[in-house]
DNA sequence: CGCAAGATTGAGGTCGTTCAAATAAAGTGG
DNA sequence: CCACTTTATTTGAACGACCTCAATCTTGCG
C-alpha cells in the first residue's frame, strides 16, 4: 500500500484534488479551498526550521517527518506524518521545526492567513486545523511519556503498536522510515534499535520479512504487554 | 471536590471578550469574561486523567503540573503552568492527563462549550486558547529535543534557564516544585538532579541559598553554553 | 524535642551507548 | 547482467552516564 502510493506519487499531479481515502474528507467542499499538490522526494526539504510560515500542509501519500536539531548534529524526531495528517501548523513567523520527506512524498498546501494563523478557506478547514493541532499535542504528550520514561524495549513496542494502528493493514507494517528515523524519534540509537528489533523477532513476537522494511507482528498481545 | 467545582463553574459568563495581548495578564479586562476562580493546596488534584473535559483553566497564583503515569508508578511532567498560562485544553471529552497544584494555587476556570472544543464567551478567549495550545505545542517540541537527546546537565542548565526567562526576577528563581517534579519533568532522578545542582553550584554557575529551594544564575552565559 | 519527609551524598550495578567490524542491500557504470 | 562502490543494517565487545540502593544530613512540623 505505500509502496503503491509512492509509485504514484512520483507521477506529476495537476488539476483539482480528487482524494477520497483520507479520514474525514470531504472532496465536495475542500473543493473549494484546495491549494497546491506538491511532490517530493526521499530525503527532500519540504521547509526548515526558520523559514517563514507560508503554508499549512497535509500529507496525499508518502510520509513526512518533523524534526529539531541541537548544534552538534544531534537530532530529534517529533513526529512522523502518514496520509491524511497535517504538518507545518505554527502560530509564529517562523516554523520551529524542519520537515522532510521519508521517501516520494506528495503533499497539500494550504496558504495562511497573513495575521492570522488558521488557512484561508474557510471554517471546516480552520476546524480541521485545530483538531489536527489539538492531535498533535496529544501525541507530543504521550511520546514525552516515552522519551522520558520508557525502556528501550517499551519503546519499540510502543512505536511498532502505534505505526500498526495508525497504516491500514493492522498486522503489517510497512516501514516508510530508515532505522537512523526510528532511533531519532525514539531517543534511542540505530544498534539499539536494530538490536531490540531482533531480540523480538528471536521471541517470535515479530516477524521482519523482506529487506527488513516490512514488520509482521505476530504476537501483539505480547507486544502491549512489553509497552508497559 | 469535584462536584463542587461544577456547581461555582456553572456561573453565566457574559459579555464579549477583549483580551488581545495573549501574554500578558490584565485584571480588569479579564474581569468581563472571568470564569469561577478557584484554590487548590499542595498536591491537590484539579483534574485527574480520564475525567470529563468540562473546563479549561488559567493560573492566577501558584503553580501547577500536568502529568502522565505509566502503570507501575512511573511519571512524566508533561509541563509546568506558571501565572498567566492556560492549561487543560482538550479535544476529547476526557482529559489525558493530571493536574495538580504544586503549593498553594488559584485557577480561573472558563466553561467549554458543549460541543465546542473551545469555551463559551466569545472569539477573543477561543483565540487566546487557540494560541496557548500552539505554545503547549511549541513547549512540547522542545521538550521531546531534550528529553529524548540532552544528557543531564543539559537538561537541567535548560530547564534553569527556561524558568528564569519565565519568572519575574531573571537572575533568581524560586523553585515552586520538589527534586521529585523536576526528575519527572527531564526523565531524571532525583538523586541525578540533585548531583547536577551541587555540581554547577561547586562550579560556581549558579547558587542556591536559603534551603535550597531558590537559585541564583551566577553565570547565565556559562548555563547557555551547557545547554548546547 | 522528636519524628517524618525531602534532599544530598556515596558505592556499585545496568542499560544503552560508543567504537569497530561484518554483512546485506542498493546503486553505478561498463 | 555483472563487478564494484556506496550506504544501510546487523552484530560484537567494552565503556560510561545515569540509575539503584543505602546511608546521612537537613528541614519542617506537631
Amino acid at each position: 500500500m505505500h509502496t503503491a502510493l509512492a509509485a504514484t506519487a512520483s507521477l506529476p499531479i495537476q488539476g483539482p484534488a480528487l482524494l477520497t481515502g483520507v479520514p474525514s474528507f470531504r472532496p465536495e467542499r475542500e473543493a473549494v479551498i484546495v491549494g497546491a499538490i506538491r511532490a517530493f522526494t526521499k530525503d527532500e526539504e519540504i521547509f526548515a526550521e526558520g523559514d517563514r510560515t507560508v503554508f499549512v500542509y497535509k500529507v496525499v501519500s508518502g510520509a513526512v517527518r518533523t524534526c529539531k536539531l541541537l548544534n552538534d548534529g544531534r537530532r530529534q524526531i517529533a513526529s512522523f506524518h502518514l496520509p491524511g495528517d497535517f504538518f507545518g501548523i505554527e502560530t509564529g513567523e517562523e516554523h520551529r521545526f524542519t520537515a522532510e520527506a521519508l521517501g516520494n512524498t506528495t503533499v497539500i498546501k494550504y496558504r495562511r492567513g497573513s495575521l492570522d494563523t488558521l488557512p484561508t478557506g474557510g471554517e471546516a478547514l480552520s476546524r480541521q486545523i485545530i483538531a489536527a493541532m489539538m492531535r498533535a499535542l496529544e501525541r507530543a504528550q504521550a511520546h514525552m511519556l516515552l522519551l522520558g520514561r520508557k525502556s528501550a524495549v517499551e519503546k519499540i513496542a510502543a512505536f511498532l503498536l502505534d505505526l500498526a494502528e495508525r497504516e491500514t493493514d493492522h498486522g503489517h507494517i510497512d516501514l516508510p522510515m530508515s532505522r537512523t528515523d526510528i532511533a531519532d524519534y525514539l531517543g534511542l540509537t540505530i544498534e539499539t534499535v536494530s538490536r531490540t528489533l531482533t531480540q523480538l523477532e528471536r521471541q517470535g513476537i515479530i516477524a521482519m520479512p523482506a529487506q527488513r522494511r516490512s514488520i509482521v507482528l505476530r504476537n501483539t498481545a505480547a507486544l502491549q504487554h512489553l509497552d508497559s
